[in-house]
This record gives structure tokens, sequence and C-alpha cells, in this order.
DNA sequence: GGATCTAAATTTAGGCGCTAGATTATTCTC
DNA sequence: GAGAATAATCTAGCGCCTAAATTTAGATCC
């Protein structure tokens, strides 16, 4: 019925709108057409043709209560419309070296389920990876009840540097490309696959949903066994040549640092230095742990109950953080530098020590530490934002699930 | 004659397509309307119809010889279009602590003048500067007869971090203070005013015309009394918090290198300090030194002879370039470092060396490195080119000078 | 319960900017 | 000078949007 090319290029305004109107809806959820209109700037006429258009490709339906619980108004009550959170799904993967959990989401973030599998022993085996992700993916799907077919983008956090192809370099004795055997490929028909340093992914979901919001620079450090930061500079997350960004191997060349040991690792070590050290009294709690008990969680803990030892290895871990933040915020002039990883809940005392420690010195820039409210959910988190950030800074390169577009009412 | 506001949303298209075809003028320089078609899509009416526009505005010119010199053609002679590279002018200004050097470029990025003017004694009188450096711009615009209503943007490189609206923060004694006393209000009138840190302005010149072409993550490290870094990841220039993004006050920290001197600082002193040891043979070039003689240039000069002690502070100097990439090139993954300032020209010897200690330890990244190829003018040819990509990133917010207006004929 | 008010939807007319295709103009080649 | 090649010009016509008038649906007032 339509002539064929016509128009090719107001056409592209035609796109340019609906995009307009289509992220709009994304990042608001409910709304009617006067709100297109002024936050368009468009005519009512354009703004309700394009919500029609958008109804009809499954992006967004029709609300009939006209006028939505409480909210009152005079006159002719308004169209109302509403994002179809169900049009696409997001799947976030936290791909660790021990294990994987996995997130569905939905447009509007919702997050509909989790799932968690242990890689177990093979964990360095690519095909055990893939097949164990794969598992856990499909669980998922089925538990939330999502069709494949309607996965717009899959994101996996791995620990490797990885490129924007999503493919990480050799090196690394082999380890970076056992945690990312080419899963760009490998997850193929589960919509658009992205892979992503796992430190990025945190700093990712502290930018969207955590201690990052509103900061334009910052750093999200891992510091559990090494150190890692996500690097998010001037609202732009940093990869560098290779993906590598962020990577903190040079810290054995920073003064009273000595190695790239994150804080749980040095936390066991020095428990461990103290407990055959002669001055370590008997009653202290560090000696009356078992071999394996020697956890960073036991030394902080042990400190807080005011034993002597530990808090002097608390005092150390606070010392080296404080030298961590300060090489990052010198370089980068970063504002903040949020502490995550397995330690972050417990790192209460040592982020205190770390900035008594920088206050010593004010010739150099003091950045803000402070302790992430994420979690170990951090790099899932990340994964399921990035997912959405994908989505919505194109939404019309994805093509909606079809599924409810035949329920829907046909618009007009 | 025209309707008044109708089309207000269509109008967007145009000016869009207006924008396209202006920013291919720009970056082409002579070109017909075939080359426009091709590269923005459109139809030959379309294409015809945005050069007149662009004519009537003053931004291209209409070439009447129609078949240019050389190129053969059959067919129908083209319509030929320039770019009226004197529709805008931009000013480029490396303020500098001792001496400020201004350069004017019309919008080929042709460099039509020059001027260099110290500021004397009184350097940090922020009086004193700005009329040092307004004089110095008028005899430059003078002797370009460049008329002040056409310049589009003013740029100038300061020794001290600025934020995106071009102001400084307090700190560093003053000083940052004094090197850019609000040189963005003081200078309104020659068209939209940039400052930013030299640095900064360093690497975006290599970036667009020195060794950092092509290459999507390097640093540009200034070296000489202190060390500073300009620094390009992901194709964007980093700025940070306050915008010291770059600066390595830290490095004091590292180990192997104590302090934040740069290599002419440094090679100075380990003269000096040689110069009092009792092992320095008197006939070492060194020792003959007056003592206002003892420069960088004077021990790599020394060294190129032969002369061993030089040659050991060769080697020291290697070794503290080598540590001060290995932290850049580790934490943010760059490509390459680019060694520019006043002693990149001689610098060869110390970069080998450097590069030697590098590969010494495979096990962390080693970047690249390269000496600058722009000389001491890197700072300006920055100024230069932020101020062109700023004009080429949005034209249209321009208001090309009218002059020549007049004495084009009119098309159509 | 009808008149009134209000905000929004709907309708109508028209213009801008583009494309497509036919026609015309200018040059080179043989 | 015919033919080929290339590009400008002319002529319709369509898609997308705006602007302004008109209608509609509910709330409120009396």
């Amino acid at each position: 019925m339509t002539t064929e090319q016509t128009g090719a290029s107001t056409q592209l305004l035609r796109r340019m709108n609906t995009e307009k109107v289509l992220k709009f809806a994304l990042h608001t959820g409910v709304f009617n057409a006067s709100d297109v209109i002024e936050s368009t700037g468009l005519t009512r006429s354009t703004a309700i043709g394009l919500c029609d258009l958008l109804s009809e490709l499954g992006w967004i339906t029709r609300l009939d209560d006209a006028r939505a619980a409480g909210e009152y108004s005079k006159g002719r009550p308004a169209r109302r419309f509403e994002l179809r959170a169900s049009s696409g799904f997001v799947i976030g993967v936290d791909a660790g070296e021990h294990s994987a959990t996995v997130e569905v989401a939905d447009l509007r973030g919702r997050v509909l389920g989790r799932v968690r599998r242990s890689f177990g022993e093979a964990r360095r085996d690519a095909v055990v990876r893939v097949s164990v992700m794969t598992a856990a993916i499909e669980t998922a799907l089925a538990e939330t009840a999502v069709p494949r077919a309607s996965v717009l983008v899959t994101v996996f956090g791995v620990p490797a540097p990885t490129d924007e192809t999503g493919h990480s370099p050799s090196g690394e004795g082999g380890f970076w490309g056992q945690m990312n055997p080419d899963l760009v490929d490998a997850f193929a028909g589960y919509g658009r696959v992205i892979v992503e340093n796992d430190a990025n992914l945190a700093a990712v979901a502290e930018q969207a949903v955590g201690a990052g919001r509103g900061i334009r620079s910052f750093a999200a450090l891992l510091s559990g066994e090494r150190f890692g930061a996500g690097l998010i500079i001037d609202d732009t997350l940093l990869r560098g040549h290779h993906g590598g960004a962020g990577e903190m191997r040079v810290l054995g060349l920073v003064e009273g640092v000595g190695s790239a040991d994150g804080l749980a690792a040095l936390a066991r070590e020095l428990a461990q230095s103290a407990r055959r050290s002669a001055t370590l009294p008997a009653s202290s709690p560090l000696a009356l742990l078992a071999p394996d008990e020697v956890t960073a969680e036991a030394v902080l803990a042990a400190a807080a109950t005011g034993d002597l030892a530990s808090r002097e290895i608390l005092g150390l871990l606070g010392d080296r953080l404080a030298r961590v933040c300060l090489v990052l915020a010198s370089i980068l002039d970063i504002e903040r530098v949020i502490v995550g990883g397995a330690i972050a809940v417990a790192a209460g005392p040592v982020i205190a020590r770390a900035l008594a420690v920088l206050e010593q010195n004010p010739s150099l820039p003091v950045p803000e530490i402070v302790a992430s409210p994420l979690g170990a959910d951090a790099v899932v988190l990340g994964a399921i934002q990035r997912g959405l950030a994908m989505v919505r800074s194109s939404p019309l390169g994805f093509v909606p699930a079809p599924e409810a577009v035949a329920a829907a009412p046909p618009a007009a």
C-alpha cells in the first residue's frame, strides 16, 4: 500500500523522533501523550502518532484506565501508555573463577530470577564453563518463563581484560583465555552478547545504582585477592589498548605496597606471619584459629574485639589501601574510590584508617573512600545495567519480543 | 516572505544535512557536488541546494574554473566548491610560565602567523600576563590581517589543571591561579575561549598531527622540570574531577623514582651530585662545566662523547623514565608513551635505555616509548587543533566571518 | 441534572524537505 | 558532427511535521 523508497531521508526524521519517544518510554515506564509532548517538543498530533507506532511495534501498551489511581486531573482524560516491560529481557552473568551467577531482568530493570552454579574442579575447562553457564541461563529463563527469543542482550563479567569485541588477550599464563573462552561466539543465540571485565562491570553498577551515582570520576576497587579497578573518568568507562585499564600489577613498584596482593590476601598473609612470630600472645584470637580459619574476616572480627595484633594488621591494611587510592587519585584525579569485593562489608575500619593516613599528607589529592553498597552482587548488577544501557542507547536496533503483540488491542 | 515557524522539526533535518555537508567541506577543502552526493548519500538536487545554502552563508565559495588543473574528466563540467578558509580563524596560545606563544590559523588549519612574548619578571602578575598576551594576540592578528571579529575560537594552554569551563582550582601555592587568572573572562571578545592544561593540549597535538595518530590510547609525557602527562585513552582526553588527570605528583611514592622531578631536573641534580663526589675524574666534561652550565643538555652531550659519569646518569634517567611509563601503561593500558618537552629532542639514548629496562621484566605490559616529533611547539599546535576540533564538531554554531560574503558572487 | 469549565483528542489545511525520474546542457572521443 | 559521458536542471509528488480550529470526555458548580 505504501510507496517504495520515497522519502528515505525524511523517514530518518521519523526514526529519530520514534527513538526519542521510545527512549523516553524506557526510562519513564508509564506516561501519557502530554508527557511525550513536553519531553520531545513535538506537536500533539505527532506525539500521538509516534505512540501509536510504538504500540504497533510492540514496545508500549495503551492503558485504558485513562485516569490512573490518585492522579487527579480535570479535563478530558489523557491517553495513557506503559512500557511493555516484557518486550525484551536482559541476562547478566557474573562469570567468576569459581562460579557463575545469572540474573534475568526485564526492560524496566526488574530482576526476575537468579541462578548460581559452581564450576567445580574443572573450572578452567572451556567446555565445562560454557555448559555450566548455558545450563544456568536456561534454568533462569525457565524459572522466569522468559522465552529465549525475547532475550535482547546477554552480558558476561569475566576476570580478564576484554577488548571492545569481547575477546581477551592471551596472557597471565592462559588464565584470561580460560576465563573467557570466546564467550561471544559460544552464546550466540542469546541476543547480542557482551563480554566485559568484571571490575569494569562493578564500576558500571556503582555508576548506575551504587555509590557512583552523580560522581563523574571514580574507581570501583576490587580488593580481595588482588587489586583491580574499574575506572570511570568523566562519566566514561576506561578500557585501554587491550582492555586492561584498571589492572594494577604495577602496585609492586609502589613504596609501602610492594605487591599487587589485595586486602584479603594481605590480611591472611600478615596474620600467618603474626602467628609464627614469638611476640603474639597465646591469648590472641589469632593464635586460637585453626590454620584454615585464618581469613581476612577472622582478622577483622578479632580486631573488632580489641585484639592488638589484629588491630595492627588492620592498620597495615589501611596503609596499603591509602596508597592504592593515592595512586589512582593522583594520576586520574578521581573524586571517590569505592571499595568492593568480598571484603567490602567489613572494611569500614580499614577505610577509616586509610582516610586518616591520607589526611596526614595534604599536599596530595585526597579522594573519598567508601565501601560499596552493592556487596557481592556488583558484577551481576553491572552486567544487567550494561545490557539495559545497550538497549536504551539505541532501542530501535532491537526487535521487541512478539508474544504479546497479538494480545494487545490494535492501536487506532 | 517566508512562513514563520512552520516545520520547525523538518527544518531540523535541513540543519542536520547542512552540517553534514559543512563538515565534509571542512575536512576536504575543495570538492564538487558529486563528492557531496557520495559522502552524504543525498540526492543531487538536495546536495546542490545545500551547497548553495552554504555559499550564501559564507562558508564555501563556488569556483568557476569548473575543470580544475590536471583532473581530467569528460562530461558536463561539475560545480566546484571550496571551503572559504577565511570564513573563520582560530587562535592558539601557549601560555607558559615564562612566555606566551601565539599562533593564528585559518579554517584549513594553515598557520598564518606566530608571535612570541616573554612575561618578564612580573610573570605571576595577572594583569601583566593578560596584557602581554593581549598585545601578542593583537600583533599576530595585525600581521596576518585577520579582523578580530573573524576569530571563532581562542585556545589557551596553561601549566595548571583546568575544568570544563576553563577555570583552575586553587592550589599549588596559588601558582595555578596565577597561571590561569580567569582567562576565559579576560579574553571574551576573541570568539569562544577555551583554557586547557598544557600537557592535555600536547596530547591533542600528538593525536592530530604527531606521534599519536592512529593510536587510541597513549600518554603525552612532559618530562622537563616535572613529570606531567596528557592522557588520551580510547581516543578520549581524560580530565578528571578537577581537570587534574595526568598530574603525577604521586611519583614520589613509586619505588626507584622517589620524586616528581622531571628528567631535566633529575639530570641536573645527579650531575651536581657527581661533581661533589670524589670519584669523578677531573678530566670528565662534567667537572669542567661552570656551575650554571650544569644542564640536562650538557649531561646528554657529555654522555654522547663517551664520558662515563654522564653515561651513568643517563642510565639512571632511563630507569626513571621506564618506571614512569610502567605506571602509566599498567594502570591505563596505554599503547605508547610520547616523550615531549624540552628534553625530547636529545632524549633518544634515554628512551633506548628505558626500553631496555622495560624488556627485562616481561611480566608487566611494555608500552612503546617514542620522542615527540613536535618539539617545543606541541602546546600551540594542540591549541590550534583543539580550536579547529571545536569548530568542526558543530560548525553551524559559529557565524562565518562576513567580509567576503559581499565579494562572493550570489549563488543561484 | 444541566450549564460550565478544562484538558486533551481529533480533524483539517498546508508547508518544508526530500526523492525520483525525465530533460537539458556541456564536454570529450572518435 | 555523431555518440558517449557526466552533471545540472526541471517537474512531480510524497512523507512528516506544524498550526489552528473543532470536538470530546470527564469534573465541577449551582
